[in-house]
DNA sequence: CCGAGATAGTTAATATGTTAAGTAAAACTG
DNA sequence: CAGTTTTACTTAACATATTAACTATCTCGG
């Protein structure tokens, strides 16, 4: 529950920014993701961006039709797709970039520096144990 | 995504026990915020779980359907709904339980007590400054 | 080269999340 | 006390999450 609030309050700050382009969470992530590269395949962006591939199918769907994404055949593997950015996306995320700066360094204003690596380190930590943990199948 | 990562390692460990009895971990936190208690007003309810008013009516509705929850009328005031426990549902709780606290238990092992406590305060640092600052409206 | 098994994605069905708008009962105000 | 505002929920519309099943490729051993 205390992550869970407390992940509401972090996301409910890069929404406020987010909303204003009509973007959610999740496509912003991608976009992120993406930025940078010539293409990715569409399993190692949803793995990038914690979000499952059913649910990729649908986003890509829609930031297609914006024309925020678009595919590109993948010679090397006909299963894959690689998704890239388009001219549009590419300069949105210049635009949106520096007042999502802005938030992490306000998040770093409230815990200070130490604490927010602290932070990292702990949830780090919590994540790694479990993930390991108790699967022996 | 630390956030995001870390409590999506920590839920599926809760889900691999929920979802033997065909609960979500919504519906859980609902039975938990209900158990010892004669009755509690929606808004309360979904502020105790994290969970908004609109996702309430419907996660309610399914539940109420299964007979884990069911309505008494506010007489102190006609626009609120009392929502309660039943019967088999705090059987139900009372089954599943300690298989919850297990749960809770591993996650302990993993970071021991004193570095839990720690990223509760962090957690809870992170939240508050970010729940009051900047929304001068 | 072939067929069993592994991979990458999509589809489908159900459950929530998120915002905005609508409804009914209280509380407030002039 | 009528009118306005607030509060508690519900409805609606759209976006994701979750699990299982399905399709098209690929990989590999034989």
């Amino acid at each position: 529950m205390a992550l869970l609030r407390t992940r509401e309050a972090v996301v409910q700050r890069f929404r406020v920014v987010l909303s204003q382009y009509g973007l959610t969470e999740q496509q912003w992530r991608i976009l992120r993701a993406l930025e940078g590269r010539e293409g990715l395949e569409i399993s190692l962006l949803a793995e990038q961006c914690q979000i499952q591939l059913p649910s990729m199918t649908g986003i890509l769907k829609r930031m297609e039709s914006r024309g925020l994404t678009r595919r590109k055949a993948n010679h090397a593997d006909g299963r894959s797709i690689l998704i890239a950015l388009t001219v549009e996306s590419k300069a949105l995320v210049e635009r949106i970039k520096p007042q999502i700066v802005e938030v992490y360094a306000e998040i770093e204003r409230i815990l200070g520096r130490r604490k927010l690596e602290q932070l990292y380190a702990l949830l780090e930590e919590l994540e790694n144990g479990l993930g390991t943990a108790s699967e022996p199948c």
